[in-house]
DNA sequence: TTTCTGGGCTGAACGGCGTTCAGGTTAAGG
DNA sequence: CCTTAACCTGAACGCCGTTCAGCCCAGAAA
């Protein structure tokens, strides 16, 4: 059995949502498909470039079209859908911010914040403070909500479950001091 | 030479500033104090206890007293102070962030800004939220600044410097999005 | 059909890592 | 001086990412 790149992504992301992102060592991505460690060397340079490729498939996976809504609602829509994404597999967002930590991955989030945020009546020069802004709280949410979520339903102590709803909330704050420093700038 | 606790932390702390989280590790700190590695398990049961130890005595160097002063002068204080502390040692925002997503290490910033978020107006069942909120933006926007600070200053790429002011403007519109909050609710 | 070619892979090794454990050593209080 | 507990040794276990010389084989070209 030969491999191409993506079969190998696809694999990767299994292993990554069935035994979580410290178990998704090259070894055993290799055991997994019956494979050399090293012959996974011909499809990534390393192990870093294998991560942010997963990134990015999984980031593509959840991306769901914007519809054309008032600004504030629109951002609303495109945090969601970044944080769901994250949330669709073990250890998502942990792997997600570790790549954009590292500066490599797709800059797409960012992108389409940035986007949205440019019909908020913002200036200019905060667009790309208000988009980085978000991105470190859905980001940080979400890696927080991820990790108690798992370490919960793996029978640990019964954490408070804080409920999706503090997200909103969270987010709901943000968007509120953009809109004030909209209207105000 | 026989160590105690504090004299771990205090070499393993110089380790971190002089070479990095990454080269930081059992073997190397033993090596640094002329110790068999398995000499540390003696005062830390594993390494992620010594990381939490670590970052608690990072947050203990840097803390400052917070003067009484307005509610949203006393968040933006109590967040710069926080950020310089991590600021202050080689990687340190990653070891912060690492510790705390693990639920390690102690929970005093976020006792801080619950602290000065109990003078803000908010309703009370909004302060763990704001927060929280607050410390994924503080924890993202460090680490993001300090990785792209370092990669700069090893002969990396010119990045944009990006000021320290970013740091401000994205905190002004979370503390924005709380006065909202604070007086509409 | 045969030849060629290059993408995919093997197998072994290198130098690390965190951690465990049985037992030795040493500083300090009685 | 003796005891005791804290501190440490030395060796091993089973992992890890990565490199490298060379083999194999599917599929395009002739």
């Amino acid at each position: 059995m030969r491999y191409r790149r993506e079969d190998v992504v696809q694999r990767a992301i299994d292993v990554l949502d069935r035994y979580g992102l410290a178990d998704l060592s090259m070894r055993r991505l290799g055991q997994e498909l019956g494979v050399q460690p090293s012959a996974l060397y011909h499809h990534f340079a390393n192990k870093q470039m294998l991560l942010a490729a997963l990134s990015d498939e999984i980031l593509r996976r959840g991306a769901r079209p914007v519809a054309a809504v008032a600004w504030d609602e629109r951002l609303t829509r495109v945090c969601t859908a970044l944080r769901d994404a994250m949330l669709a597999y073990r250890d998502g967002a942990e792997l997600v911010g570790t790549v954009m930590a590292f500066g490599l991955g797709t800059v797409q989030p960012y992108d389409d914040l940035a986007t949205a945020l440019a019909d908020s009546g913002l200036p200019g020069d905060l667009v790309p403070t208000a988009a980085r802004t978000l991105l470190h709280f859905v980001l940080g949410h979400t890696l927080d909500e991820q990790t108690h979520l798992q370490a919960g339903s793996a029978g640990a102590i019964g954490d408070e479950p804080r409920a999706g709803s503090d997200f909103a909330a969270g987010l709901g704050i943000v968007v509120d001091g953009i809109r004030a420093s909209a209207v105000v700038g």
